[in-house]
DNA sequence: GTAGGGTTAG
């Protein structure tokens, strides 16, 4: 760790190595390739050579397995380390395989005396970012970044693309090590950083270094559309409403997520009004609500016990001409289910077939925990039994569902013996596997049982649910055998 | 914004 952050240290004590840096940069782009650099004499008449002696090299990379030896053996007195020729082999292989550079340049650091400049540093390191090669250029800096100073809109670059490929942690290091060294980093950085943040669900994080960034930046529609997202992620939806009414009233146009997401957060806390009320200003907008912003509505009336409500909606929309896709009729059919409409649920099951959409391991759950509340286990396990045969494999949800409706209904036995195959397939139990079992085997009076598998859980380091406790509470009131009730004492007690 | 959706109970 010490070695990724040294290359900052080199940053901040030689800031007027990072200038030169810079410098030579521009240098280079601004002259067209075919010039080279304006510093070197005779580098016309090594360019021309160089290009084509680079075309030969990287096909050699590109195609020979041993391609070290290769060029060893081909061109014994050619200089391989000239740092130009490097620079030629980056310009010919970026619109190819940047990988190829990099095995080349760890080549070079390996074989010959090579000491990489800056402008090839940088430049390998750019080619790596354009790539999006994120990992490979991580490493790469780890390995050779105390060696020379990226240049700062290269690491901005680093950053966001970290931030963008779920390695968020790092850009925020490297977002705050950058800050740290006197750099203002720009609003798209910081954009990214944020989103990063909320990627991976760190509000409060996302609050700091928002409130940070606050002092020294102009407001743009992006950050607009980050900070409702937080906000409305941290269920302060009404409070990203009021930022949405104030850029509306500016006359800007957030985008289709931004009222999809407040959509869904309304609905979420049940608030319908407000819903309707950005479901007409998006319209108003040119936004017709999508599919998925109606998945939303859907989700969140069924979670609010309004399957009614939801239904109809569902319906509207098929009336209107859109296609309900499988994970909004996997959702109905949830909900259906939930409030007791099997029949519903059964109808919505075969029309999606018919619409040439298979059920997946959600909808079949769905189904067949509908099944096994209803008693119906003969036809949960041929449901099963056909999930299985379309490839979707036991899971411990899979598992979990039929071990929860067994429990459900006085069959803790028949669960049990799904536990065991689950440890036959190699199905990992989770806390919800356990505790359904022993409330399951309460339910039925069976303490021993219950008590043994309360033992597992905890020494597997999961956690009893209150119910779990609660169904072992009970069994104190019946007649136990001394050793028994001592163990459930012992049990209790403890809690 | 290209995912989302399912499982512990009454």
């Amino acid at each position: 760790m010490s070695r990724g952050q040294s290359y900052f240290i080199t940053l901040i004590r030689n800031p007027s190595r990072q200038n030169n840096t810079t410098t030579q940069i521009r240098t280079l782009t601004l002259d067209s390739p075919s010039r080279g650099t304006s510093t070197e004499p005779d580098s016309d008449a090594h360019q021309g050579s160089y290009t084509e002696m680079a075309k030969t090299v990287s096909t050699i990379i590109r195609e020979r397995h041993r391609w070290q030896q290769t060029l060893v053996s081909d061109f014994p007195s050619f200089n391989f380390a000239d740092p130009l020729f490097f620079r030629q082999m980056l310009t010919l292989q970026n619109n190819n395989n940047v990988m190829f550079s990099l095995w080349f340049f760890r080549w070079l650091c390996s074989t010959f005396d090579y000491k990489p400049d800056p402008v090839s540093l940088n430049l390998l390191f750019g080619a790596l970012l354009d790539a999006k090669a994120v990992k490979a250029a991580k490493i790469f800096l780890d390995t050779t970044g105390f060696k020379f100073s990226p240049e700062v809109t290269l690491l901005e670059r680093y950053v966001k693309c970290l931030c963008e490929d779920g390695l968020v942690e790092e850009g925020i290091k490297v977002y705050t090590q950058l800050k740290e060294s006197g750099t203002v980093p720009s609003v798209p950085t910081c954009n990214a950083v944020l989103l990063g943040c909320l990627k991976v669900k760190k509000l409060d994080l996302f609050w700091e270094l928002h409130k940070e960034m606050k002092e020294t930046e102009v407001v743009d529609l992006e950050r607009i559309q980050c900070l409702i997202q937080a906000l409305c992620d941290g269920g302060e939806v009404s409070e990203g409403y009021e930022l949405l009414k104030k850029v509306l009233k500016q006359g800007l146009d957030p985008g289709h997520a931004v009222y999809s997401r407040l959509v869904s957060g309304f609905c979420k806390i049940g608030n319908y009004a407000c819903m309707s009320e950005i479901l007409h200003t998006m319209i108003a907008w040119n936004h017709s609500p999508s599919i998925y912003t109606y998945q939303e509505i859907i989700k969140g009336l069924c979670k609010n016990q309004k399957q009614r409500e939801a239904f109809c909606v569902f319906n509207n929309l098929k009336e209107r001409g859109y296609a309900p896709d499988r994970v909004v009729y996997t959702t109905m059919i949830h909900g259906l289910c939930e409030m007791g409409w099997f029949g519903s649920a059964r109808k919505l099951w075969f029309e999606m077939m018919e619409k040439g959409m298979r059920p997946n391991e959600f909808t079949y759950n769905v189904m067949i925990h509908a099944h096994l509340k209803r008693g119906e286990v003969v036809l949960a396990r041929e449901l099963y039994g056909e999930m299985l045969r379309n490839g979707y494999g036991e899971t411990t949800v899979s598992c979990n569902t039929m071990i929860t409706g067994f429990c459900s209904y006085g069959r803790a036995d028949q669960a049990f013996e799904v536990f065991k195959k689950m440890s036959e397939t190699g199905v990992k139990p989770d806390a919800i596997t356990y505790n359904a079992l022993v409330q399951g085997f309460c339910k039925e009076n069976k303490v021993e049982k219950g008590i043994a598998l309360f033992k597992e859980l905890k020494a597997l380091g999961m956690y009893p649910s209150d119910r779990t406790y609660a169904a072992l509470q009970k069994m104190r009131n019946l007649k136990l055998s001394d050793s028994v009730a001592a163990s459930l004492n012992e049990i209790l007690e403890a809690a």
